[in-house]
RNA sequence: GCCGACGUAGCUCAAUCGGCAGAGCAACGGUCUUGUAAACCGUAGGUCAGGGGUUCGAUUCCCCUCGUCGGCUCCA
């Protein structure tokens, strides 16, 4: 370390002379509260970090990205700190930040309680407001095995560090091991230290807000082979404000829940006499899932799609032909023995495609040969998994499989992916990236050739749609590259939806051939795409994104007509037979409740269209509109109400 | 699959420290005939998820199974 009395230094883009031994802090003049940390050189570090000539200092903001993720990760420390006290058998994993908020894993005796995380989070705040410092002390590898001598999961990592796969953690980086420890503010007592990288906060009292939110176990490093440890997670914010809005946001997301509006909304449930995983649609929800299908058949009916039907169970062989059984054969049903044969559920629809595509010779002219059907399929998802309609036991996927040439792979997948894009801003969904998932270089068939040329072709045709691409090294399912769409919905979270999978190899399983111009027999590229997923799924994703009121060509219920009086009945029962010859869905709602009720009723059930009558509208001729806001418009004349009913369903836009 | 919590009427939720299970909404029957989010009265509804155990007695305590929820792992 030079002893030099002047350094240069850069700052916010202006050279600056600072004296010797001066933190980044003081020549930020942080504040430590807005301004938590530095970035040296680009590298965050400590406020208390003492800049050197010719480092190019910038501050960090509390309420930056980056920012966050630091007064999170000093958060987690102060968890695990009152964790070990409280606990003190309690030895330590990882505490890292991740979106919204930090987490930290612990080995402990007993998994912890609602009551312990109150405990901690108690204990939390009185750490907080003692304002202990965060510092940083390096020690050699040596010394740090010594010091955390307790703390076997550290000790495992230490020893990872070095490694030929070092992986980079927020404990140990590629070089030098630090840690921090936690002083007293007045008599700089060792309250607790953690090894870990850094940077933090320069003390707990610049934690403006935090909570704990829940717990649960987690495998050590992330494997199942491993201990099982107990996570807390916690969330951290810049100021209470921001943190209540956060909150609000996890409760707005809860109130859409798919599952609680599918009970409430009466569009479908999961009979426990069905077993885990497989749901029954009831009419409202029936409709809903009728029209999807029908707009996605037609739409598939227009796009050169021919539309098949198979089985929903096959003898083993086939599975082995396509090699789902070497792969996949723990997510499937166990077989069923008769007649000698083996008999599986269908877990993909490829290979009975595939089938199809070689029931006979095919010639170029046919290619590309789109095959389509809205297969059923069964996985076995294990117990811990099945969520909702988004992970399913029985499921019904709009599977398409696409046989080309190579020379016309790219061209179909650019269509494909234009088609699968309009789909889904049909469907309401308009905010989308595309997801890039390449070779896993373990678990993967073909040739480097194949999957090269394959993945290039995807990245070429993403980009083409110069939509936000983001890669998922190693995502690939064992056949072959794909591009998963991913949507954002209503409140701004993402889904994955449609997939699209170039595929080398099934061809060859099965051998699949056409004739080319010259008479030669080539081999097919097949493109396996689902748009929806699986209609459960995306059925889930429109609950959510509409928060269960959907426009009005998928509404259950698209118009309720609601009589101020029993003597009106009739007369909206003539205004609904019209819209009906229209192709409306239309109740009169001629229970003897009372009016309010009535509306009362038809706004829960989230009906976008009320229309009701009483004499002052029987005697115009008209009717009067409640939407779904609460606004109204009186005296509409009837055939003008059915003009703009027809229109908003036509054109399939959300009122 | 693993860790944890939970399961009471169709729904939301009470109560019972081991002693005949209770309310609102919904349903059903009646009265009322109403102008933009809940009229009034009444009736019915439960093997307290299922099975086993402990006990004079179990919805309550223990065990198993099923299911749900939150995590982890997995997701063709």
């Amino acid at each position: 370390m030079s002893a030099a009395l002047e350094i240069r230094i850069t700052l916010a883009g202006a050279e600056r002379v600072v004296a010797g031994g001066t933190t980044a802090g003081e020549a930020l003049a942080a504040d430590g509260r807005t301004v938590i940390a530095a970035k040296i050189n680009g590298e965050p570090r400590d406020l208390a970090t003492l800049v050197a000539d010719g480092d190019i200092v910038e501050p960090i903001a509390i309420d930056s990205e980056e920012g966050r993720a630091i007064l999170r990760h000093s958060t987690a420390h102060v968890m695990a700190q009152a964790v070990q006290e409280i606990f003190p058998g309690a030895r330590l994993g990882i505490g890292p930040p991740v979106e919204n908020g930090f987490y930290y894993d612990f080995d402990v005796e007993q998994p912890f309680t609602p009551d312990d995380l109150k405990r901690v989070e108690k204990r939390m705040r009185e750490i907080v407001k003692q304002g202990q410092t965060f510092a940083r002390r390096a020690v050699s590898d040596e010394a740090a095995r010594e010091e955390l001598a307790a703390e076997p999961y550290k000790l495992e990592l230490i020893g990872l560090k070095g490694g030929a796969d070092a992986e980079e953690s927020v404990e140990v980086g590629g070089g030098q091991l630090t840690i921090y420890d936690n002083l007293d503010p007045k008599s700089g007592e060792l309250c607790w230290k953690d090894l870990c990288r850094g940077p933090h906060l320069p003390s707990t009292r610049g934690i403006p807000a935090f909570k704990l939110m829940r717990s649960g176990g987690a495998y050590w490093r992330g494997s199942e082979k491993n201990p099982q440890l107990q996570r807390i997670y916690g969330t951290a914010w810049e100021s209470r404000d921001k943190q209540d809005e956060y909150l609000k946001r996890l409760e707005e997301a809860e109130k859409r829940d798919h599952r609680k509006l599918g009970a409430e909304l009466d569009l479908f449930s999961f009979p426990t006499e069905l077993g885990s995983g497989l749901a029954v649609f009831h009419p409202k929800g029936g409709v809903i899932r009728r029209i999807m299908e029908d707009y996605s058949r037609r739409r598939h009916e227009e796009a050169g799609y021919s539309f098949v039907n198979t089985p929903h169970i096959t003898k083993e062989n086939l599975y082995q032909i396509s090699g789902h059984l070497d792969w996949y054969a723990d997510g499937m049903f166990p077989p069923m023995e008769l007649e000698g044969a083996r008999y599986y559920l269908k877990p993909m629809n490829c290979p009975m495609h595939n089938l199809i595509f070689r029931s006979r010779g095919r010639s170029y002219r046919e290619l590309p040969l789109r095959l389509f059907e809205f297969g059923t399929v069964y996985r076995y998802e294990k117990s811990g998994v099945v969520h909702g309609l988004t992970r399913v036991r029985g499921m019904t996927q709009d599977d398409a499989h696409i046989y080309c040439t190579r020379d016309q792979m790219r061209d179909e997948l650019k269509s494909l992916l234009r088609f699968v894009l309009a789909l889904l801003r049909d469907y309401g969904l308009d905010d989308f990236y595309l997801e890039l998932s390449t070779k896993d270089p373990v678990k993967f068939v073909g040739t480097d050739e194949d999957w090269e040329e394959a993945t290039e072709t995807l990245r070429e045709v993403a980009e083409s749609e110069r939509l936000e691409l983001v890669l998922d090294p190693g995502g690939a399912a064992f056949y072959g590259p794909k591009i998963s769409v991913q949507a954002r919905d209503a409140i701004g979270r993402t889904w994955q939806m449609s997939t699209i999978q170039l595929d080398f190899n099934l061809p060859e399983r099965f051998e699949l051939e056409f004739q080319g111009a010259d008479g030669s027999r080539q081999r097919p590229v097949m493109i396996h795409r689902a748009l929806f997923g699986s209609i459960e799924r995306f059925f889930g994703v429109l609950v959510e994104h509409y928060a269960g009121a959907f426009p009005p060509w998928l509404a259950p219920v698209q118009v309720i007509g609601i009589p101020i009086s029993e003597a009106h009945v009739s007369y909206l029962g003539d205004v609904a037979k019209k819209l009906r010859e229209r192709g409306i869905r239309v109740e009169v709602d001629s229970s003897d409740d009372r009016m309010q009720k009535k509306i009362r009723n038809a706004q829960k059930a989230k009906v976008p269209f009320m229309l009701l009558a009483g004499d002052e509208d029987i005697a115009a001729g008209a009717v009067s509109f409640r939407y779904r806001s609460g606004e109204q418009k009186n005296g509409v004349p009837v055939e003008q109400a059915i003009a703009e009913i027809v229109d908003a369903v036509e054109r399939r836009v959300q009122v």
